[in-house]
DNA sequence: ACCTGAACACCGTTCAAGT
DNA sequence: ACCTGAACACCGTTCAAGT
């Protein structure tokens, strides 16, 4: 036998986490109490600060989960059988993933973006971000390769997929969309940055 | 003589709506209270309660006088000189609006996707939503009759069009744009929407 | 090491009372 | 009509004390 249940069941840190992007999930961060929290653990309200010195530091932690979350989404996508085809499917397949994971997730992907914002935001954060959108690049650059995506800096074009696919996704949960469509949209949008606006 | 200043000026309501969007820029919606507001103000903590139910009709009202001042941005942008020129040009007028809005009033923008994304989001904002977003769509529809842009649904386009900049905002706003570069880039990725992926 | 529990300064909201 | 000021339940943070 352990020691005795007085304390926490092991990874208060851990437990914290989760608990916090479940909250930030289900009712947004203004919604995330630290009291609540440790309540909710069964730990004192001040058992917290052991883990973290202040709210923000389990908030950056809750956005740096939310990035490996996220990141194992797009290498699934990108990874996928059907993404071994035209540059077009792998695109529309990480917008799919990406655009879920916002819709699902959507107060969480807001405070990932607004800790990543932060100035002081860790070193960390800021190398999950880059690590998180590293899959997107290599399709990119797979595709010019293969001539079916135009030449030039692989930035710029990343630029505009993934501005596409974020702001695509900020545009349902807004509600500015209507969801039943959103599937066929999101195809439709795909299709419209890979033809290009003007006609041809 | 009016009456004694014992209170407030004459408009409390357009007075909280003002000062709670510059802190809302200066500092996020986090350090935003009610009861520093009406310090500020010179009122007691309970008058806001005269104008705003509570805390979230206030937020309410901000988002709604912002969606007002990005409208106003963009129709601006819409009606200047350039903007008779290309579709080309024309898009990238309203993007760097659009960018540049987003980028000074960062958190106020968060807060107006996030008030449009409330269940509870009064009528009058939704309203203010469509309205802000008619004067692209209006751009769209000429620059078809032009056969500057493909046919198709306005909606398509609109749609495509308004992720790029929501979405080309929010990465500059993350940080994961060079700010140096974002004007730079900004023209690349509305001519990579314009020309598309595909080489031609 | 890890957690408790009291203390402090703050918050949003409510409401009887004032003018 | 509009604002005040006390009251209430809550919050984040700090810190001496316990195991």
């Amino acid at each position: 036998m352990a020691a005795p249940d007085r304390y926490h069941h092991g990874d208060l840190r851990a437990a914290l986490i989760a608990r916090a992007a479940e909250v930030v999930v289900a009712d947004g961060v203004g919604a995330l109490s630290l009291r609540e929290l440790a309540r909710d653990l069964g730990v004192s309200h001040g058992a917290p600060s052991r883990h973290f010195p202040d709210k923000q530091a389990l908030l950056d932690a809750v956005a740096l989960d939310g990035f490996h979350r996220l990141r194992l989404d797009l290498v699934t996508a990108a990874a996928r059988p059907a993404a071994s085809g035209s540059f077009r499917d792998q695109f529309a397949d990480i917008a799919v993933a990406y655009v879920d994971f916002a819709v699902r997730n959507a107060s969480l992907l807001a405070l990932m973006f607004a800790a990543k914002h932060r100035e002081e935001a860790p070193e960390e954060l800021r190398a999950a971000v880059d690590r998180t959108f590293a899959a997107p690049l290599l399709v990119i650059e797979q595709a010019q390769r293969r001539g079916e995506v135009v030449h030039g800096e692989v930035e710029d074009i990343a630029t505009a997929i993934m501005a596409t696919m974020h702001g695509f996704a900020a545009l349902i949960v807004a509600g500015l969309l209507h969801p039943d469509a959103s599937g066929a949209m999101l195809t439709a949008t795909v299709n419209r940055l890979v033809d290009g606006l003007r006609p041809r």
